[in-house]
Parts: C-alpha cells; structure tokens; sequence
DNA sequence: TTTTTTGCAAAAGGTTTGCAACACG
DNA sequence: CGTGTTGCAAACCTTTTGCAAAAAA
C-alpha cells in the first residue's frame, strides 16, 4: 500500500500516523506469514519500538479491521493482514506454516448460518489446518 | 462411555488409571462445551485436584487423541472431547457458544490437500466461526 | 492546545517445570 | 518394587494496565 493510502485509511479509522504504527504495518507487508508481537519487536529492534506498544498497536489494528487474529495452536497470538481472506496449514512438529490461496467456504457459511438458534449476525471465522510437513512425516 | 471401556482406552494409550483422570474426563462428559483448564478445576474443586494435575492432565489426553484443542479468541486454551467432530459459534461481545453438529468440510479439506507443496499429511483442522448472538447484536 | 500515543515499570493471567512424595500396576 | 503421576512452589512467558512524558493534529 503507498504511503498516501495508509494515511488516508489511518485518518479514516481514527488513528493518528505514528512512526511506531508505520513501521509495525510495514513489517507485514514485506511478507505474508502470520506475526506475533514478539516476532514483530524482533524484526523492528533497530527502530527501538517497545513490545507494549507493538500490542496496542496490533490491538488497534484488529480493532479498525486492518489486521486480523490467526490461532495457530502456538503459545502466542499471531495477526496478519486482512485482506485476501486465507487460511494456512501449520505443521504440528516444526511449525512450518504453508498458505492457501482464498478460501472457498462462503457456501458452508451460508448453510451454517441458517441452522443456528443463538446468532443472526457471523462476523468472521477462523480455518487452520494441522499435519505434518513433508520434511516432519519421515 | 463406561468404566470398563474407559479402562481399556487409558491401557491402550499408556496412560495409568488415577482418580485425578477420571474425574476431568468425567468432567467433559456431561457439557459439551469446551472447557479450559480453569473451567475444569472450578468444577471438580471438591475433589481437590491441583491446577498442575489438571493441565498435565489436558496435555496427555490431547496427545493420546481423547481431546482436542479449540481456539476461541479467549485468553486461555480450550479442549474439547475429540469425537463427534464439530464446530462452534463464539459471540464476539459475551462469549456464548453455539456448537454446530457435525463437520461437513471433509470434501473441501480433500480439495485443498491436492493443492499443497508442503503438506502430504493433514491430520485435523480448526474451525470457528465469530459474530454477535441475539442477545448482544442488539 | 487538546487528545492520543508511547515508554517504562509493574502486575496479571495462563502455563510449564523441578523435585520429592506418592500411587498404580 | 519400579515407573509414572501428583502436589507444591516457583519460574516463565505472554499480555495488560497505570501513569507521566512526548508527539500528533
């Protein structure tokens, strides 16, 4: 995303452009796995970010729509850009993540949601898979 | 499932047969929401079993194939009784669960397995869905 | 100038580990 | 009796909170 556009979107969500929030969404963009706070203090250290500020920051985010949360059944709460709805297998021995292209549920949605007795309105939903990778079944 | 069958489960699985296992398998036969392990421990307080117990517990049965781990965007990790495979609605705002009966992505799952450069093996998936329930859409 | 945002320190969960005592088989 | 399991205390890791200083608009 250019620069003019993440500042007209920050403007929009209602949050101010900070060098911290710049940098944080900067460290998405650049690759397309999931990140945790954690990962993400590691990749910016040199931009001497503090991790609570890497949190709020991720919580902001989530909260505007521009990121959204990922389980991955690892320790830590992973967020990526939402955008090209995706979802991912995670290798349950080494943790190797591979992406899948789109994601083609809509129709079981719509099925689902019809059945339900306690909700009119999901928002959301959250699809991972666990195996093993290539490298991890031997 | 009975006693004896239970017996004969845990000796295959090479688990010993405690009173403390007992107990938190008991715990998830009657509910079938998922249950953390604070959730559990609150319950069988009165057998005073510890917290430690309960999550060494939760780990070995995972591992053996008795439960499953579910993500619900809570702070904690929730398992559930891995049979009957299904799904859930968690509302966003109070936390209430809908479980889904049944699981019928299992053609979507082989479509997307041909379509990995990774991955031969996917052993199970997660799916939950997000959204506001009737009472808190309001 | 007003309102957010940040950093620091500290607290608050949730989960794991070490070790000695105990219990299952 | 031997190995696996438990309880207790303490450590650990991730995430959240309070508050004063700094920065954005």
């Amino acid at each position: 995303m250019k620069e003019e556009n993440i500042k007209k979107q920050f403007k929009i969500m209602g949050l101010k452009i900070t060098p911290a929030r710049l940098v944080i969404l900067e460290a998405f963009s650049d690759k397309c796995h999931p990140l945790s706070a954690e990962d993400i203090y590691k990749k910016i250290r040199k931009n001497e970010i503090d991790l609570v500020t890497v949190y709020r920051t991720l919580i902001s985010f989530e909260k505007v729509g521009i990121l959204r949360k990922v389980d991955l059944h690892k320790g830590s709460q992973f967020y990526e850009i939402n955008k090209h709805h995706h979802h991912h297998v995670i290798c349950n021995k080494c943790g190797f993540i591979e992406e899948l292209d789109g994601c083609n549920i809509e129709k079981y949605t719509s099925k689902i949601s019809s059945k339900l007795s306690n909700f009119n309105i999901i928002k959301d939903h959250s699809l991972e898979f666990f195996g093993l990778c290539k490298k991890c079944e031997l």
